[in-house]
DNA sequence: AGAAAAATGAGGTACGTACATCATTTTTTG
DNA sequence: CAAAAAATGATGTACGTACCTCATTTTTCT
């Protein structure tokens, strides 16, 4: 099997390397006629490119960095492992990744951080940051001075031009409230929904999708109000310990943030996970072995090895002047259940 | 940013460009002496061939086959398909790919074509047979004669030496069981399982899983016989037509072959489907109308891009000698809703 | 027709690695 | 201690493409 090269396209178009090139990287001084002619045998010979033959020659080393936040979670954790690991098996590739934690809460801090980027040190951003006037200004800024960005996982409103890399968080939550509804049966009750904050336009989304499908198909279940535990166990403590207190109805609960973990906690104290339906997101070790040991019922899941890979995959694409593959690039919403775990 | 050459190497470590391409390419006549100084140098200032270099040295196209049913149906088309994008996209990695459609009906003409592949036009098989012993013969010789094999979507018994590509199907029973047997409800009565065959071990491992299952945790629930449909329209309405008039407590169905459509054509004459939870396997333009139009409740999926792509990655790394990259080669078992579709 | 402009050809260099060959140095062996 | 063997160095070529310069041919314009 023979893959023609340079050489045999401008045999075959009957003109010149040096014109081949011309037609192949659009300098000027070529005739129409003789651009159709080397089209033409293109097509016809099926001749591509070499890729390895050009990223030798251009021989850049692309280098890439995650925004991701400073306080966070085993998902957290998760990522930042995932682009460890990426930045490893994409050396060859002459592809690195590294990651910067910042401070979320302010947004000044991370609008600053992302302002003193030089665009001659980096080539790409994948950026998780909550929504704010500040960074979207800055990140717009950074773009335009020819850095690459994604946002990852959660997106700023009205930077719908640039690429994103994560789930549709109104389809996730209506994902949930589908699960929680049938596997609550014909039961009537109460859902207990509860969230980190619901400042996040992530949050809020999924509060939008969950609510919209509880209220359309299950007229038995009456979804509570939002709790939020900033994080805090104590907070976390008082606040469910209320709800459960006022509310003997509860037949599910929807943990709407990636930190499940002391919600369920609190909650393990006060009643027993396997009478009712537990969803929560994301898939940690906590959340495996919750699903394992029959605490929850069911995870919603966004896979962090594949974004982290098609985040890269897009800036490495969009610095090389290419499309990416969006076919490859959408992210799922997984269902697991302790089956297909 | 500067990235490490092999002449870096060298002067790292104190050698001469001969010497590291001895220590490199595992070549005789260097003292253990020298091989530590070169790997230490090699830590040090991280070091790590560049691929385009060395694809473009050994630019030699590696051509790669799919054996598939000739006989199919959506999910097969799809298949298809996402071997011909792949094709395409991957010709500047020089990567071929072509997709060759055999009567699965008669293993000896499997095994015959098989057998009659020679090793020096093809790098690479990727398999989707029933399980016989004749085609894994002629599988396990030509593995032998170099040509490296993936068994794709369904694995051949006694090979587990060779890589595979699909999902564990008990655990794709087990999880379809999972669904009907929650979204059932409290609800009693009999759960359909139809299938195209249940001579092939896939068929026969969902079962299973899905039996278990249903039996473990839904007392409520009883799975009835499989019935087998070869695929004819005229048997499929027969048989499910019989099991309709002699069973009216039917809550559930189960199909376990990726062709659904003929069953649920069939038993959209006869009743009501949003009435009961029905299951079916793979994505396919009419699985995901139906279930947009609530006819079906859930699709169990395995992604058909995921899964060539996948097959491809494994055959060309083991063609350059590389162990693919497990953790991003298994293929989920997919959950599709309405809601995440 | 002749000058200017455009089009094309010819040939070289570079990217980083693998794989040669041959010369030279160092170590081991009898 | 000399001869054989092992280790190391020096140097060249090739892969396919991009980009460069300079010479030559063809076309266009006046």
């Amino acid at each position: 099997m023979i893959v023609p090269t340079t050489k045999d396209l401008a045999e075959a178009a009957g003109v010149s390397l040096a014109t081949v090139d011309r037609v192949l990287n659009d300098r000027p001084n070529v005739s129409q006629k003789t651009r159709d002619k080397v089209q033409a045998a293109i097509e016809q010979i099926g001749f591509v490119r070499n890729l390895a033959a050009v990223n030798l020659l251009r021989n850049k080393p692309y280098k890439f960095r995650f925004i991701l936040p400073k306080r966070g979670d085993l998902y957290l954790k998760e990522l930042i492992q995932q682009v460890e690991h990426a930045n490893k098996s994409l050396r060859s590739d002459m592809t690195f990744a590294d990651v910067e934690q910042l401070d979320m809460g302010d947004p000044h801090l991370v609008a600053n951080y992302i302002t003193s980027i030089d665009p001659s040190d980096l080539d790409g951003l994948a950026i998780m940051a909550p929504e704010s006037p500040p960074v979207r200004d800055a990140i717009s800024r950074l773009n335009e001075r020819g850095v690459h960005i994604v946002q990852f996982l959660s997106a700023q409103e009205n930077l719908a031009q640039l690429d994103f890399v994560g789930v549709n968080n109104y389809a996730a939550g209506a994902t949930a409230a589908k699960i929680v509804g049938k596997f609550s049966g014909s039961q009537t009750g109460s859902i207990m929904v509860i969230s980190e904050t619901m400042l996040s336009s992530d949050s809020i989304e999924r509060r939008h999708g969950f609510d919209a499908v509880i209220n359309a198909r299950f007229e038995n279940l009456r979804p509570l109000p939002s709790l939020e535990t900033y994080g805090e166990v104590s907070r976390a403590k008082r606040i469910i310990g209320n709800q459960l207190e006022h509310c003997d109805d509860i037949v599910g609960v929807y943990i709407m943030s990636s930190e499940a973990r002391i919600p369920i906690e609190v909650m393990c104290e006060k009643l027993n996970l396997s009478d009712i339906t537990v969803v929560v997101h994301e898939r940690t070790p906590f959340s495996e072995t919750a699903l394992k040991n029959d605490q929850i019922d069911a995870i919603i899941a966004q896979n962090p090895g594949h974004a982290v890979r098609s985040a890269l995959r897009i800036l490495r694409a969009r610095s090389e002047a290419r499309e990416p593959n969006s076919a490859q690039e959408s992210i799922r919403i997984e269902i697991l259940l302790d089956e297909n775990l």
